[in-house]
DNA sequence: GAGTTTGAAACT
DNA sequence: CAGTTTCAAACTC
């Protein structure tokens, strides 16, 4: 394993400490001389985290408060696990030659290395960075019968797995991969050569930037300049690459001298939600090299500046990175295989290696809070094992989550609390194939029919996003053992949704990126790739662990009713609307039960919460209609769940909608017009009838100016009211001390009408009484004016003696 | 709040 | 694919 200091996030854009302790032979002549790359030695000892900020835990032990972070090795030492005192977990996991075989997992609690395999012990405390993930996977090792020397680590199509993101509190991505096969489709990049590769890694970088494609990657010595050299054209990001050379202190494969290449993304704009949204997650690119005798390792880093690094030991391996300063996270969760012999390990990656379904959970957060994950699994073979990763962040994270689709189904579930935005993108890795696989809606529905291939994500995977409430807390969901390995991605925010193992619905599976925003598919369990099931995440974040279980069985979502009243339960403290950033007006569906497009809750991908609806069937309760209402949209229209306003040919600032609106009446200048409503111009798509609702249109002019109007008057009101009573609140702040100190100034609070009647009648009394008695003139004005004095004490008094009393009895 | 209008979705 | 019906939101009063 390779560790990488404390000191790498901070250090990662200028370089890489690499510890002593880690038995990694450095390689200096091998190392790259490119600018870009900076190598380094770190010292033995890597500082301790004192915080866990976050964390990716793959144990379904692990409680929420418990920070794991999850590594999978493609080396051919057997996987195991490391953890620190703090709970922190380093999970390694490690798949056979066969791609299947099972993944192991350790907990803190459970120590027990993975079946069959073993993984070379950390000699040296790693850190992580918070809210970063690291996860390694393991790639499977070619058998010596290939005529590859033994310990040749093999890169299969369905083993690949590599993973490591991170953000930097600037929100730079941080990527490493690690050695793959330069053959393979994912150098498309101009990475390279792939060449008498004998490991294989597949990298997965998730950013939170719609342009981030980190490159990272974990090369052989020899082939570690190509890496710097490739890693240019990747990006179009600027990234700085660190690149260290670390000897690999235990393999069965031999001696491992590899490189670390660590790219960072110099450039950190793009982290803005938006751009989360349209291709946070980048990307899985391979970027592997093959080096013989050399597994292949994959380090996540993640930049962060965060005073509170995370340290994480462990006994066979370390991986140190940097402490992030920010919560900017990124996380990448890839399944080698399954681990159909330890079933029951505390930590347990649901690896599907046969089926390579992957998760890519890529989360930037703008806070400092720790990442909190928390992970399960199932343990039997009948039971799939679950895996949870929670991301947390106060920011507003923007997360993505890939889900690979593989005929055994796999779930992850990632929980990233504070991200605003919730992206699942379904990837799947299946076997075979050497290109590098898209996650495209058109490509990747079919995961169990396509061949296996490196794992690669771009923007063009499913993508689907719902925006989530920022969450202050992670709730971490424990998987129910399933069929077939499960990982369940979990997030504080109301808007995240999962798809759970369901009853077969094969004709779903080719739409799976037409599904709703959010949503989350996972092979039914024991159905293959043929069952899905749509679940809202926030259902699943809210469920009990039962609860959940019993969505993830693959008995169907005989969903207690209780989960259903808790979709309107207060989440993490705050009611559904103060979590729910995109407040959606509830519906008022009568005949349709919820589960036709006419409904907006369905139409977008939730659960009726909160909704004045009548009969309504969407909910978990009626999960398997629900489910097939969704097929049947997606049967007439694989589009139905995608967002009707896209962007226009134009560029990414014109939007229009997809299909075009078809009024007749309205002009288009009223929200039954699909595209008003969405305050856009009308377009050539349109089929609309006396359409007004084009960029010269002078009712739409109008009609604009007056909405203009009207909201500037309410804006103004608004500010008039909120002056108004900051000045009596002032006001009154003032006139108190005047007035208890007995000063001059008069409380004119209380001269009210019926004050300054009484005293004009009580002036004028006096001048009356003065005329009646023939005053002269001057001492007439002198009565006056002394009766004026009198009633000026008074006020003054009635003032002083309100406030008094108010002092006494408030 | 009831009734009407409207256009997308669903159906034929 | 076109015409019709259904449906729920938008709108009006």
């Amino acid at each position: 394993m390779d560790v990488v200091s404390p000191d790498l996030n901070s250090i990662l854009p200028d370089e890489i400490m690499d510890t002593e302790a880690i038995a990694m032979e450095e390689d200096p002549p091998n190392e790259p001389s490119s600018s870009s790359t900076l190598s380094e030695t770190e010292p033995a000892q890597v500082p301790m985290e004192t915080e866990v900020p976050e964390i990716v835990g793959l144990c379904p032990a692990t409680t929420p408060t418990q920070k794991t972070q999850a590594l999978t090795t493609s080396t051919t030492t057997d996987s195991t696990l490391c953890s620190n005192s703090s709970g922190t977990q380093l999970l390694v996991t490690s798949s056979s030659s066969s791609g299947l075989k099972p993944l192991t997992t350790s907990t803190t609690q459970s120590s027990s290395p993975v079946v069959g395999q073993t993984l070379p012990k950390l000699s040296a405390p790693i850190t992580l960075p918070a809210n970063h993930q690291l996860i390694l996977n393991k790639v499977a090792v070619s058998p010596a019968a290939d005529g590859k020397p033994p310990g040749t680590a093999v890169l299969k199509q369905e083993g690949q797995k590599l993973l490591v993101t991170g953000l930097s509190k600037t929100g730079q991505p941080l990527v490493l991969a690690l050695p793959h096969t330069w053959s393979k489709p994912a150098t498309s990049q101009g990475t390279g050569d792939g060449k008498a590769q004998t490991t294989q890694f597949k990298v997965v970088t998730a950013g939170a930037r719609t342009d981030l494609k980190p490159v990272i990657g974990v090369q052989a010595v020899s082939s570690a300049s190509q890496l710097l050299g490739s890693s240019t054209p990747l990006q179009a990001q600027q990234l700085k690459t660190v690149q260290f050379t670390k000897k690999t202190p235990v393999s069965t494969a031999g001696p491992m001298i590899t490189k670390l290449i660590i790219t960072k993304a110099l450039n950190n704009k793009g982290l803005t939600s938006q751009a989360a949204v349209q291709a946070p997650v980048v990307t899985g690119r391979v970027l592997s090299q093959t080096t013989p005798s050399t597994p292949p390792r994959s380090i996540a880093v993640g930049e962060s500046v965060s005073t509170v690094p995370q340290s994480i030991s462990s006994s066979s391996s370390k991986v140190a990175i940097s402490p992030l300063k920010s919560p900017s996270k990124l996380t990448v969760v890839s399944v080698a295989s399954q681990s159909p012999n330890s079933p029951q390990k505390p930590v347990a990656l649901p690896l599907n290696v046969a089926l390579g379904q992957q998760i890519l959970a890529v989360q930037q957060t703008s806070t400092t809070s720790p990442v909190k994950v928390g992970t399960s699994q199932s343990t039997a073979q009948a039971v799939k094992p679950v895996q949870t990763v929670a991301v947390g962040g106060v920011g507003q994270p923007q997360f993505k989550t890939i889900i690979p689709l593989a005929t055994q189904p796999n779930v992850q579930q990632i929980q990233v609390p504070g991200s605003r935005f919730h992206y699942v993108r379904l990837v799947t890795a299946t076997t075979g194939g050497n290109t590098p696989q898209t996650a495209s809606p058109s490509t990747n529905t079919n995961p169990a029919i396509q061949p296996a291939k490196p794992m690669m994500m771009n923007t063009a995977a499913v993508r689907m996003s719902v925006p989530i409430v920022p969450a202050q807390t992670v709730k971490q969901v424990v998987p129910k053992p399933m069929t077939s390995a499960t990982q369940v991605v979990t997030t504080s925010q109301t808007q995240q949704r999962l798809i759970m193992p369901a009853t077969p619905l094969p004709q779903i599976q080719p739409n799976l990126t037409n599904l709703p925003p959010g949503t989350v598919l996972a092979p039914a369990p024991g159905a293959g790739s043929m069952g899905y099931a749509v679940l809202p995440a926030q259902y699943v974040t809210q469920l009990p662990q039962s609860a959940f279980v019993t969505l993830a069985s693959s008995s169907g979502f005989s969903t207690p009713t209780s989960i259903q009243t808790q979709a309107r339960l207060p989440l993490n403290g705050l009611s559904a609307s103060d979590t729910t950033s995109r407040p959606r007006k509830p519906c008022n569906c009568t005949k349709s039960q919820c589960l036709k497009l006419y409904c907006d809750c369905f139409a977008n991908g939730e659960f009726c919460n909160n909704c004045n609806c009548v009969n309504c069937f969407n909910n978990l309760d009626h999960e398997s209609e629900r489910l097939k209402a969704i097929k049947a949209c997606l049967d007439r229209n694989p589009v139905a769940f995608k967002p009707k306003i896209g962007k226009g040919k134009e560029g990414e600032s014109d939007r229009r909608h997809s299909k075009g609106c078809n009024c007749k009446k309205s002009g288009c200048l009223k929200n039954y017009c699909e595209c008003y409503e969405a305050k856009i111009m009308c377009s050539s798509i349109c089929k609309c009838v006396g359409c007004k609702n084009f960029e010269e249109s002078p009712e739409r002019k109008t009609l604009m100016h007056l909405a203009d109007a009207a909201e500037v008057r309410v804006q103004q009101q608004t500010a008039a009211k909120t002056k108004l009573s900051s000045q009596i609140s002032d006001l009154l702040t003032r006139t108190t001390p005047a007035i208890t100190s007995g000063g001059g100034k008069l409380p004119y609070t209380f001269v009210t009408k019926e004050v300054a009647e009484a005293t004009c009648d009580c002036l004028l009394e006096q001048a009356e009484k003065a005329e009646l008695t023939n005053q002269p003139q001057a001492l007439a004005e002198r009565l006056i004016l002394e009766e004026f004095g009198r009633c000026l004490r008074r006020i003054i008094s009635f003032a002083s003696k309100a406030k008094t009393d108010c002092s006494i009895n408030c």
